[in-house]
RNA sequence: GGUCCGGUAGUUCAGUUGGUUAGAAUGCCAGCCUGUCACGCUGGAGGUCGCGGGUUCGAGUCCCGUCCGGAUCGCCA
């Protein structure tokens, strides 16, 4: 009895054996009495010659197959002839003649085609998911998965890291995002919440005496989805006692380093660029700069301080800022109606009110605005954006906030559309010296900008609660792309420290006591400093198998509206099943 | 919660100013075909134009509502 050999590693090594193959249809070529069937299994993909020469019998069985029928072959390997070779295909040099076959299963007619390369709607892939996870491009990119999580998984463990298990139904914390619930049927009225991230409980686990602990953990959070963001998804996660940020900073970069190198065989230095927060804004107009390409941000707040021109002037003179982008050689490429059409929409996404704009020929402004700019201001501008003819100017002016987010975004807008991003490159980025707290003008209170357990830097730690606005947090994002990769932190060790950050957040001592009384009483027990990291594992996969959503990295994933197309969940369930949870019945939707 | 794009044959799409019997490619079915590899050739079947309502002599096309998918702002410590 042979056994069965995976059709993707045939090769001439096995000229003239005899094997048994079993696999899918991939597709059939039926010239009449000859048939061609691709035979394709998870290595890869076969041909199959049925000659009447070699067994009439299996031929006529290979006139019934159709695509995705489930067959057992038995034949023998043969050399192809030079010109029937198929450099397609990486066993395209040899092919198997058939001499037995069975059907295994046969398949009805698929809603959609398995070697199909056009593509097929979202919503009817993921109906039948485990159809379109037969397909190559998907079957890659689950490798590729693989491939990285061991690629972490073996970086980790040669360092003493300990690979623990985190509780999936824990307690609910306000703060942060929104929680998934899970009723509790032994206490009635009462709720677990998914987690987050395994945040506390690895911080404990550092309390527990774990030095270094990982876990590639799957996280919950109840928000809206973007194409980059599924309520359920996986991190990296890991944490540390006695490392410095530093030294968290270079473990991780040593790991990605590795990655890139097993997984696509890419070279990256390091240690990866660190950027202030401040920089990142100032340069890029995002916490997450893509550094593919130029075309930075200009700030010219300065310049236009006393224009005539009140758009600029106004924010300038009361805490705004005014910058611009100069998109290089390319004021041709724009018209008026595209600049005050399509990319002043875009902006005002982003709550900015107009798009000024300037083109420049002649060693000259021109268009609307140009007649604002006194000689000297243009001066200084042409100077300072490094302008030459042909360049277009693009201005935001506003607050801050806006002005960075607009022009952050077309920033990169731009760099797409204008083919500026060299896609070949794997920039990695620490974005460093975070602010510690942010105001919310809502609640009217600081709340954590990155979570409430993240202690300050050293030289800011006295500044808590006398300045909180500019205590700087020892934080660390690291940026791949414009892709947020994850972040981390030194966390907060000290319990007076730790009553301190909730006094600021605006936490009485009863609701931190209430919320996190047990973290308090850990951190007087010998807490030792610690400190991790969390890497959001589908967008690597994302970024490291070139793929623009995140969607394709998880095997199933959830719709825009966080439904699951091939199960049907979220779903309504029986009157017992609420009444055993104590459950009375749905809130009526009063709008 | 908001904004934008989309929904037409199994699939991917086209469908002009509202006007005859809604088309193409591919897939599927049948026949022919011994070197194909996106096989080829011939023929055939295949439509609740997402759903509901409205305007009109007449709606795939216009209007209102709604459902579904996608992008995105808010949101995501």
């Amino acid at each position: 009895m042979t056994e069965r050999i995976s059709a993707g590693t045939l090769s001439e090594a096995q000229e003239n054996e005899t094997v048994l193959l079993k696999g899918w249809v991939h597709r059939r070529r039926d010239l009449g009495e000859l048939i061609f069937i691709d035979l394709r299994d998870q290595s890869g993909i076969v041909q199959l010659v049925f000659n009447p020469d070699y067994s009439q019998e299996a031929l006529r069985i290979a006139e019934t197959l159709r695509s995705e029928f489930v067959i057992e072959v038995r034949g023998k390997v043969i050399k192809r002839d030079e010109e029937t070779i198929n450099p397609n295909i990486a066993t395209g040099k040899i092919e198997v003649t058939v001499s037995d076959i069975t059907i295994m299963n046969k398949s009805k007619n698929l809603p959609f085609l398995i070697h199909e390369a056009q593509d097929v709607s979202e919503d009817l892939r993921l109906k039948y998911r485990y159809l379109d996870l037969r397909r190559e491009d998907l079957q890659n990119t689950f490798k590729i998965r693989h491939q990285i999580t061991q690629s972490i998984r073996n970086f980790l463990n040669d360092r003493a890291f300990l690979d623990m298990e985190t509780p999936i139904l824990t307690k609910s914390t306000p703060e942060g995002a929104r929680d998934y619930l899970v009723p509790s049927r032994v206490h009635p009225g009462e709720f677990y919440a998914l987690p987050q991230s395994p945040q506390l409980f690895k911080q404990l686990l550092m309390m527990s005496g774990f030095e270094r602990y990982y876990q590639i953990a799957r996280c919950f959070r109840d928000e809206d989805l973007r194409a980059d963001r599924q309520p359920e998804f996986t991190q990296i996660d890991i944490e540390t006692a006695f490392l410095t940020s530093d030294e968290i900073m270079t473990l991780v970069e040593d790991m990605m380093k590795q990655v890139m190198k097993e997984v696509l065989n890419k070279e990256v230095t390091t240690p990866f660029k660190r950027m202030p927060y401040d920089e990142a804004m100032e340069r890029y107009g995002s916490d997450k700069p893509d550094t593919r390409f130029d075309m930075e941000l200009i700030q010219v707040t300065d310049i236009v301080k006393n224009s005539d021109f009140k758009v600029f002037s106004g924010p300038a003179q009361s805490g705004g800022k005014v910058a611009l982008l100069n998109v290089k050689g390319n004021a041709d490429k724009f018209t008026r109606r595209d600049i005050d059409g399509e990319l002043t929409e875009y902006v005002a996404t982003y709550g900015a009110k107009g798009l000024a704009w300037v083109k420049v020929a002649d060693g000259d402004m021109t268009g609307p605005i140009a007649k604002f700019f006194s000689d000297e201001e243009k001066a200084q501008i042409f100077e300072r954006a490094n302008v030459e003819d042909g360049d277009l100017l693009l201005f935001g002016a506003d607050k801050a906030k806006v002005v960075y987010d607009s022009l952050g975004a077309l920033r990169v807008k731009l760099g797409k559309d204008l083919n500026l991003i060299d896609e070949s490159l794997f920039n990695f980025l620490w974005v460093v010296d975070w602010p510690l707290l942010e105001y919310d003008e809502d609640s009217k209170r600081y709340v954590a900008a990155h979570h409430p357990f993240t202690s300050p830097i050293e030289e800011d730690m006295d500044k808590l609660t006398t300045d909180p606005q500019n205590v700087r947090a020892n934080a660390y994002d690291i940026v791949l792309n414009g892709f947020e990769l994850g972040g981390g932190s030194v966390r907060i060790n000290k319990k007076e420290l730790q009553d301190d950050m909730f006094n600021v957040l605006g936490f009485t001592e009863e609701s931190a006591r209430a919320q996190f009384g047990f973290l308090l009483d850990a951190l007087e027990f010998g807490a030792p400093p610690h400190g991790g990291v969390a890497l959001g594992l589908d967008r690597i996969v994302m970024l490291l198998a070139n793929k623009t959503n995140i969607r394709d990295t998880i095997l199933f994933p959830k719709t825009a509206t966080a439904s699951d197309l091939l199960t049907a969940a979220p779903s309504n369930v029986s009157d017992r099943q609420l009444e055993e949870l104590s459950i009375a019945s749905l809130v009526e939707d009063e709008e």
